[in-house]
DNA sequence: AGCACTCGTGCGCTATAACGTACAAGCCCT
DNA sequence: AGGGCTTGTACGTTATAGCGCACGAGTGCT
């Protein structure tokens, strides 16, 4: 990791030359000074929150691009059995596994859900910026997503936001079993 | 979203609470004067960034804790059908698909991978903070951690650091698949 | 060559961050 | 009751962020 000054300064100066935007166009798209923007670039000057959220917002950018990702360090191997994942059936007839339970610092969590034939889940929308990626494993399955059920088969991989009413059903004579990562919110 | 001074209060002022730190005790821990934790956590005042990184550090943070998360936004949906998933094996035996193809917003891809029987594969370390997660689809196959060799069958799921060597093996009569998620650094 | 314009940087000034110190309030102990 | 200590906030001072304006360098046009 670098020194988070510089580390920024490095990041301002990229994304304006992505823009194509001189330090002039910049200070008027950011409401910050060209002076100002100047000195940051250089890694002169240390912005004050404000600051760089006036100029995250000029560039539609979370201020976050600004910030060097941290490593996640001496984070634990974690193997789960199978046999110790299955056998918590939810209350009711589909069949959840726990396969990675949510870890801040991933800011997802994965489930195997068993669906039998005849069944169907519909689910209230989730908090915003939640996605979910589900990948059929056996079976066949339908999500409602967007207001439509689209049909899964074996091997399908799907990715949608789940931060609105939808839901699974099963209509075919067998189980499916699928994958399903929920992704909350953006880095 | 709320003002990000605000966020920035509450979070500190709720960090502190958790470590049961006086405004004193904090300033000893970051290297920030105790009127100024005072006035940033009553939202008087907006810090630089190099005073950021001072209180992220004293409390073992990473700065992005002080940064609310944004929604990701009008993202599309993606189906990938299983069709066209599995038809492009890369240049050795090992079959390998895409299922979730690398998105900056989520900070991981995905992919389904097949290893036929008696197939090994070492790998160099990734970049730092780089995390595997694999769950076997079927068959039976080990994998390289940490100098060890874990045997994994169908069903099991584990999650280790890949910033370090590792590898896989198929050692059984049968074609092993698994699924693999590669998440790059912490939120 | 000369002029106009753009670009990034330097400088002086103002506003605010950041600090050290003092103070009020509350609590605990003698 | 009184003293000592902790806690958070207020205040005066210093350091720096942030701005407006000026300047030099480079480019393009006539």
């Amino acid at each position: 990791m670098q020194d988070p000054q510089q580390y920024l300064a490095q990041v301002l100066r990229q994304l304006r030359q992505q823009q194509g935007w001189s330090l002039d166009r910049a200070a008027r798209e950011t409401g910050v000074s060209k002076a100002m923007l100047g000195q940051i670039e250089r890694g002169e000057s240390s912005p004050t929150m404000a600051t760089l959220w006036k100029i995250a917002g000029g560039f539609q950018r979370s201020i976050s691009v600004f910030i060097e990702p941290t490593p996640v360090e001496n984070r634990g191997t974690i193997l789960r059995s199978s046999d110790e994942l299955r056998q918590q059936p939810a209350d009711d007839e589909m069949l959840v596994a726990t396969l990675f339970p949510f870890d801040k610092r991933f800011g997802f969590e994965m489930f195997e859900l068993t669906l039998p034939p005849g069944y169907e889940r519909l689910s209230a929308a989730h908090e915003p910026g939640t996605t979910e990626h589900l990948v059929v494993l056996t079976g066949a399955m339908e999500v409602l997503e967007n207001g439509e059920w689209l049909a899964l088969k074996k091997g399908d991989a799907l990715r949608f936001a789940a931060d609105r009413d939808h839901g699974y059903r099963n209509q075919s004579a067998e189980d499916v079993v699928f994958h399903n990562l929920i992704s909350y919110s953006a880095r």
